[in-house]
DNA sequence: CTGCCACTTCAAGCCGACTTGAGGTCAAGG
DNA sequence: CCTTGACCTCAAGTCGGCTTGAAGTGGCAG
């Protein structure tokens, strides 16, 4: 029962078939021989899946994920997950600060955003590219046939 | 001095001249005219780039803020600010857990992270999509051949 | 008047992470 | 034995937000 077939990894995963191949081809996965044709997974890929779904999640890149699982086993480096950190909580400042924005200016009085000083001292961040780029933006795709 | 032409908007708005075209061919924008084939674009169109910089960090699309713009004068919507302020406070929930976890795991002790029990509740949030997509991404462009 | 060069247009390219479609294979159930 | 349909491959398409390149134009300093 350790052999799965990519429907099967599909289905326990939540991921489609097309995105297995896809991260097969990337390296990221890779199955442990075929019957005929057909990929013949071991069971543990489930758990590397599980980890990929983290590194991005987390807004690492594929090719970031798949430069952690390098020799055997993944090995994870501390100081990249620890520097990723540092990462979420720069955006998460901003985000924070963003968010606090919207909020005064969707209860703001002015009659006309332009007229009110929080409003522009926001406008002024942005456009001095404080605020970064977009850093939601997401779509929740894959909404994942829930497998919840 | 009202009319700048698109060298000096880019230069007072810091983007490149193209990506003025573009926002003016997605109605974002719009010049005042033109002096024989060049734009000339009224003063005003300052604080409408800073509005839609504000917009894009806010994490609205192009089209989104374009919507904005509908009418005469930015009529913004405080509705949809609040929903945004609300989906920026989803987007913060995740990724302030994410940094926790990544913050734990970079510290943790367990010999492998798989024995980490912390380590593996992340995981399964993360495969349980939970923590939903990438929140971060933001490649800081300046990456641009610089004309910063 | 002339040359320069900032501007113009239009089409195509790029990035990341996948998805989609056409056309083919093959293991197992009836 | 034959059908079925889950799997296969490879190429191309998608989406958003721009950038890039080729080819052309014309305002203005000298």
């Amino acid at each position: 029962m350790a052999d799965l077939d990519i429907g099967e990894v599909a289905r326990r995963s939540g991921l489609p078939a097309s995105t297995l191949r896809y991260y097969e081809e990337k390296q990221l996965i890779a199955s442990v021989g075929r019957r005929g044709l057909r990929r013949v997974f071991g069971a543990e890929v489930i758990e590397r899946l599980a980890l990929i779904a983290l590194g991005r999640a987390a807004g690492f890149s594929l090719d970031e994920i798949a430069g952690v699982f390098t020799s055997e086993g993944p090995r994870i480096d501390r100081r990249a997950l620890s520097a990723k950190a540092g990462e979420l909580d720069e955006t998460i400042r901003k985000l924070t600060a963003m968010r606090d924005g919207l909020r005064h200016a969707a209860r703001c009085p002015a009659p006309t955003h332009m007229e009110c000083p929080t409003f522009r001292r926001i406008l002024r961040a942005a456009s001095s590219g404080a605020l970064g780029a977009p850093a939601e933006g997401k779509k929740t795709r894959t909404a994942g046939p829930g497998r919840a």
